[in-house]
Parts: structure tokens; sequence; C-alpha cells
DNA sequence: CAAAAGCGAAACCAAAAGGTTTCGCATTAT
DNA sequence: ATAATGCGAAACCTTTTGGTTTCGCTTTTG
């Protein structure tokens, strides 16, 4: 019943370095482990594992021709992060969107200005 | 003379929900470290750590008033996140730009095809 | 068919991450 | 003045992360 749930989300997956520049290299063209791995100062072995991880947060497929595993990018879970960020943007280009939010803060005393409101409800979010 | 490089990026900040939550509470509004902290499930000094990561990544200011240390949202490094997305937006909502890459990709071999060239040059990573 | 190439799984390790509790120090309230 | 609030620093602990090496299996090459 419950959801495949995968370990890893976006925002993790593309938090290390090694991963976006895995991510970069597979913009370019689909790849088969070794040959990635000769892009990075590192064994194979630890670069698969980055490749799992990424697949896990389905920012990368893969699959097996012969005796190699290739591996190309999935740009759609990026969506996700795009939508997060969507709520940020105007808060540093949007300058109605930022005079809206200071002529709304001016009310009330502390347990309403900080308490613990509806201010968590939104999912913009994890 | 040594920049004052920031321990932790920006991508490295918003990977954990956590932070992810507090900058979606100061969004809000500025507030103090006890007062955030009511929000979460964990001490004041666990989200006070929070808030310094966040802060060295440069998404949080805080300043003092009186013996509290309210902090607020600083969204701007954000952009940095938004501009590494933007190179991948065309692997998802770009048809022309997805059909130009088929295209350039069907020469030579496999030396030549995964080798380490020119691939990570662009600055799109990190 | 034997040797080599391509990978993943497993066992292991050091360092980083995410928490906790305790303490001390300013600042504000009684 | 004393007590209470608000915070950060420090010490400490456990789990996760990023890496390594070794081994074994499959597929290709000679």
């Amino acid at each position: 019943m419950a959801a495949p749930q995968p370990k890893y989300d976006v925002f993790q997956a593309i938090a290390d370095p090694t991963r976006r520049q895995l991510l970069s290299l597979l913009s370019e063209q689909e790849m088969p482990v070794t040959s990635i791995s000769r892009h990075f100062p590192m064994s194979r072995t630890a670069v698969s594992k980055h490749l799992r991880i990424l697949a896990e947060a389905g920012l990368v497929k893969d699959r097996k021709v012969g005796r190699e595993t290739r591996y190309r990018l999935e740009s759609e879970p990026l969506q996700e992060l795009k939508r997060w960020l969507s709520y940020y943007e105007r808060f540093w280009d949007n300058k109605l969107a930022m005079l809206k939010h200071f002529v709304e803060s001016d009310s009330t005393d502390e347990a309403e200005r900080y308490g613990k409101l509806e201010v968590l409800k939104s999912d913009h979010n994890d």
C-alpha cells in the first residue's frame, strides 16, 4: 500500500557538487558508467553510488546495453524545484508583492505576530 | 586575504527540509529565535544551528533587538539556484532545443562520444 | 574457451550532519 | 537587586554521507 517513497528527494540529490556535475555531463548525452567516471577524480564505484542517488530522485534513468549500463538525464523532477523556487521569486523581483507584504504586516501583539499560526499550512515547503 | 568563502552554499542550505520550512516561515515575517523554534519539534539550539547555516548561505539575515535576535529571509541567493535550473528547463519544455540535441548526437566512435572532452567547461555546475 | 571489460553489492572507514544538554552572558521585567 | 528571558558556544552522541577496496557475475573480445 505504501507509495514507493523514494529515499532521496530532488533537493538532497542536487545538494552534492559531484551530482550536479553528473547531471551536467549527462545532459550532453547518454553515457555508460565507466565513461562517466573518467570525468571524476574518484572511483567508478563512488560515481556509481552517486548515480543511484540521482536515479532514486528520478533525475537519471539507466538502461542496459550489452554489458554496459547507460545513464541519461531525466529533468522532469527538477520541475518540483522550479515550483518551490517560484514562491520565492516574488521576494526579489516583484516589487508589488513586496509592497503588499509590508502593508499587511503592521498589526497586533507578539503572541499573534510570532505565534504558531497557520504559517506552515501552504505546501511550498518540502 | 582569502575571500569569506561561505562554508555552506545555497544547494546545501536548502537540502534540509527543516531549513526549507524556516525559509517559508521567515518569508512571512521577521522573527526572533525562540518564536521561530516554537514551530519545530526540536530544541531552540538545533533551530539556531539551522539558522546559522542559512545565514552562511546568505539566505537569512539577523539583527539584534534588545535581547532578541530577529531573523528575516534574504532571497537573493536563490537566484543562483534559478540560474542553475534555467539550464535544465530546456530539457523539459523546449521541444526545439531537444530536437537540436538529438540531431547533433549521431556521430563518431566511443572514444570521441564518451571521452573526457570539453564537457564540463561551462559553469552551470556547482 | 580464456582473458578482459563493465558493473553492482558488500564490508569497511573517516568525516560531516543533525540532534541533545549544559553553561554563561546580556538584557529585560518584577 | 533578583529573577526570568533570549541566545550562542561547547561538549557530546548517533546516523548519514561520501569515499575506498575487494569480490563475483555477466558480457564481450581475442
